[in-house]
DNA sequence: GCGACAG
DNA sequence: ATCTTGTCGC
């Protein structure tokens, strides 16, 4: 089955884009964000710069706060950045730098997060919305934790949805290749969600729905990780998350009464009470669904937990095999 | 104009 | 998502 073909190598694609930036020049993170394809990035950009591997010919030092502000550096404090930078002829007056000036943005780049934007944009020409008369006995679950030595650790599960009980899962690690950008979480977590309904589907176990632990098209593409993996893998699928990605709640969901999520002035989703005295979640149509189904089959699998069971067990058992560390491994 | 932003 | 001690409550 298809991943997400050439997925690109942004911590690579970030060094090159940083190596470009010549002496008594600097950039900020937002520059090389949108070098890289999407503002959104900036905060992993941040992120990146402070922890990554640092050898000496590295020019990481040329990377700025926007406005100017100096920022922080990998080797401690700014100190060491303030020096470097001086003795590349840059001018520093209030602990700032002159952008007009010394600012650059000339990179020669593909803009890899555009491509995935588009693949994400053609696939959704793809998602089919289905209105179920009656919900299936057994519902799946799926969730994604991260080990230690960054793996990515999968679990599918299989609830009864009568009794409430789990009837089966399976647990599998698979390598960590892209960071988490918010909407781009698909091209992360994908290929680890695959590999285990792949091995529930050649065990015979796949559910015939599937909630998964991520949106579904409350997403700013209309394409969540939940439809991608629905209409990538052919299983219908529910998106359910914790916190709102896009859109927003109007008025007040109460237990029993779930309140409707509007984006871009569509009803693309549900907030839901899970149990007294809880935060809402958040739940949209994943693929193979309507708004209605997926709701019913979140609120048919709550069973007084935060979560509803499916995800629940795939979120327990995937992440104590993480932090156990001996998990069958994909690839 | 600025900030927010699933896991 | 993960890093972490004690603490409150059923």
């Amino acid at each position: 089955m298809a991943i997400c073909e050439n997925l690109p190598d942004l911590p690579a694609a970030l060094r090159g884009l940083i190596t470009e930036i010549p002496p008594g020049r600097v950039a900020t993170c937002g520059g090389l964000a949108t070098a890289l394809g999407d503002l959104r990035a900036s905060r992993w950009i941040g992120h990146f710069l402070l922890h990554h591997e640092h050898s000496p010919p590295c020019p990481c030092h040329r990377v700025v706060r926007v406005k100017g502000l100096l920022g922080g550096f990998v080797q401690g404090g700014a100190t060491i950045k303030k020096d470097l930078l001086l003795r590349e002829g840059i001018r520093i007056s209030a602990e700032s730098i002159d952008l007009q000036r010394y600012g650059f943005a000339e990179f020669s780049t593909s803009q890899p997060l555009v491509q995935l934007r588009q693949e994400q944009e053609r696939l959704q020409r793809k998602w089919r919305e289905r209105r179920w008369r009656r919900l299936p006995q057994r519902i799946g679950g799926i969730d994604v934790s991260y080990s230690r030595r960054g793996e990515a650790v999968a679990s599918y599960t299989v609830v009864e949805v009568d009794t409430g009980e789990l009837v089966w899962s399976t647990t599998i690690a698979t390598p960590v290749s892209f960071p988490y950008i918010p909407t781009y979480l698909t091209f992360r977590e994908l290929p680890a969600l695959l590999a285990a309904v792949d091995a529930a589907r050649q065990a015979g176990s796949l559910a015939e729905l599937t909630l998964v632990d991520g949106t579904g098209i409350l997403h700013p593409r209309r394409l969540g990780i939940a439809s991608h993996l629905g209409i990538v893998a052919q299983i219908a699928t529910v998106g359910v998350t914790k916190s709102l990605l896009c859109g927003r709640v109007e008025g007040k969901p109460r237990l029993g009464t779930p309140a409707p999520v509007f984006c871009d002035d569509a009803l693309l989703g549900m907030a839901i009470i899970p149990t007294h005295d809880r935060a809402p979640l958040y739940v949209s149509a994943g693929q193979g669904v309507d708004l209605e189904t997926a709701l019913a089959a979140v609120a048919g699998t709550l069973r007084g937990r935060r979560l509803p069971e499916p995800i629940y067990w795939a979120d327990r058992l995937s992440r104590s095999a993480a932090r156990a560390g001996s998990v069958a491994a994909v690839r």
